[in-house]
DNA sequence: GTTAGCACTTAAGTATTGTGAGTGCTAAAA
DNA sequence: TTTTAGCACTCACAATACTTAAGTGCTAAC
């Protein structure tokens, strides 16, 4: 796919020696501190001459004449494609997500824990994308009280998503249930997406029959379905850690860029074919995203897509141990969509699917 | 309560323009600023006597020599208590609270709701604290699907909080019964604070019989009550449009401050005869909060005691817009929980208590 | 009691200089 | 041909001195 260019295996050390030492230290990479850190057996003369050559073929540019060198997004991509060694991840994180991913709750409460696990390991925004061309199969509505009704939409895919109605008059059981039926009747296969256009029509249609109370449901469904992409600004406390953003404007710019809802999607849109895509830099086409890497997994259950989980910051990031988390993490959710039990003590596993 | 000072009229007006401009800009106020902008019919000269005096006196602070008056912690108190003027909210506010609170989902998302609303308003981070000597009084458990319990859990004073379980096993509709029974049995009038301690003897005493449903069932609920004070974070953004975060570092401290639970806890545990209470800077007991000011509000329910919403910011904060802000939303809320139908074409009024 | 006038203080902004890290190039060594 | 020592050069950053403007407190006159 990419075209391998020619790099001898000096060429290669140094870069991978650069873009790991940056990633760690923030700093601009001097050919001294690669000779004394990273054991390379020539002068640092051989090295500054070869990092010329580097940076004439665009792996790697200088922040101004007197400074070591960075890499470019050409270099970062190399790196990941080439160069990188994965990772495993360390035991205290293992332990971290695996007693912090439970399981309960519905499928946004889990995408919600995801992605602040994500972000606590990763020290970077999380962004949780939902799948919404996934339709609606089945909904219920269960009485809680005289003017409580507890509603629980089931996706095709199987992601499920509940709310609570309160009701202005009370509500006999005979007409929940004739609800339910005109509900699925009218909504059961529509889009996500389109599933506030069809609540309108549900009322439209059926208004009169139930008056305020098929209203107070429709209403319910609407907002909580309005919560989407609530995710975003989980971990964005952690990014005032790093050393990009220690200008409070630089924070600024980055906090409104991710918010606005414009750029994220043009920024998830590509790469549809892979599970797990990785834009760096200037490959996004996005101006205002130029300096950042965006790293997407899909997740998925029983083979059906559920959403996307998505992670931004600095192109400095931590790509092997960014991928091995998020690998490691959609592994461990396709076992928690199905089953709650993983943490406790394991008794009969015969009723798993076996699938390792 | 208070002893009022024997401040003359024109110090009252000097101390009330000091308080005012320094609320709006953010910069110490000089003699000449307050002749020109204030029309106080005296030179600079005697206005910088009396700024003097009421230097003396404790009101005023001077960061510098050079430099205009900041209101001291005294002088914001008497400001508060005596020369605030209450202020009518703007119709652009009300129309956003009224167009977002709407009383949709359980307990916790509403509280969610209002925390997400002040923020915005005011532009500063809000903490909501749960009553958490409320007690249970009564759970249900519905039956969505084979392997999906719901589990829906009502308060003493009317809190609703509900989650759902994912079975390992499936279960039959006369356990849920029995189920449900001894989760009632066993858990009600438990104090919301105890209930974790409740659900481990739960297990204890009954795991047997149910072998993983119950074990499903409790873990959930524990999960879902471990959400608490999660609201925290709310509008944390906002903090960096304001003067006082210019720094990187003082950001970083303030999150560190308010994301510290002990540091919360001890502010909001003063002052429970109040539903409206101020703590200004020094009066804060806590050492860390003395640059801050906590104003909270008791959240009620038909007379019902259902937490506290506190917000939370630099001493030099919008007094007026922030009480008037939140007594509005108490009001709202009111009103929010009994019935959502306030946002639509109000058409029967007559389900109404009537009381306003 | 009030105010004009003035000397004084100080933060903050601007200009200046010094320092050190790191480079590119040249010429010699391997 | 490749590698390296040596050196002049560049430039960000830190430290320092200089300037400016805002605002005060005090005194003496109104």
């Amino acid at each position: 796919m990419v075209i391998v260019m020619n790099l001898d295996e000096r060429k290669k050390k140094i870069l991978s020696s650069v873009v790991e030492d940056y990633i760690e230290s923030a700093e601009p990479v001097g050919s001294k501190t690669l000779v004394e850190k990273y054991h390379l057996d020539y002068s640092s003369a051989t090295i500054r001459n070869e990092m010329k050559l580097l940076e004439e073929a665009g792996y790697l540019e200088q922040p101004h004449v007197s400074a070591g060198r960075i890499p470019s997004t050409k270099g970062y991509r190399y790196y990941v494609d080439n160069l990188m060694k994965e990772r495993k991840l360390s035991m205290v994180d293992i332990n971290y997500i695996d007693n912090t991913i439970n399981g309960f709750g519905d499928t946004d409460a889990i995408f919600e824990q995801i992605a602040d696990v994500v972000s606590k390991i990763l020290s970077t925004p999380t962004v949780i994308t939902k799948n919404n061309t996934d339709t609606i199969e089945n909904i219920k509505v269960v009485k809680i009280s005289d003017n409580l009704l507890l509603i629980v939409l089931m996706s095709k895919n199987g992601a499920v998503k509940d709310c609570i109605a309160k009701l202005t008059d009370t509500v006999e059981d005979k007409v929940i249930e004739q609800m339910t039926n005109i509900l699925n009747r009218d909504l059961a296969g529509t889009p996500i997406k389109e599933l506030h256009l069809a609540l309108n029509n549900v009322i439209m249609k059926d208004l009169q029959a139930f008056s305020n109370i098929m209203d107070d449901v429709v209403n319910s469904i609407k907002y909580e379905m309005s919560k989407d992409m609530k995710k975003l600004n989980s971990g964005m406390e952690k990014i005032l850690e790093k050393p990009e953003f220690s200008d409070i404007d630089k924070v600024k710019n980055f906090i409104n860029m991710i918010s606005t809802k414009e750029v994220i999607d043009s920024a998830l849109q590509k790469s549809k074919d892979n599970k797990l895509s990785i834009v760096i830099g200037s490959e996004n086409k996005e101006i205002l995203l130029n300096d950042y890497t965006i790293i997407s997994l899909d997740i998925e259950k029983d083979n059906k897509y559920l959403g996307k989980l998505s992670v931004i910051g600095p192109k400095r990031m931590n790509y092997a141990k960014t991928i091995s988390t998020l690998k490691y993490i959609n592994d461990k959710f396709k076992n928690t969509l199905t089953s709650n039990k993983s943490r406790n003590s394991v008794k009969g596993d015969n009723s798993e699917k076996g699938r390792r």
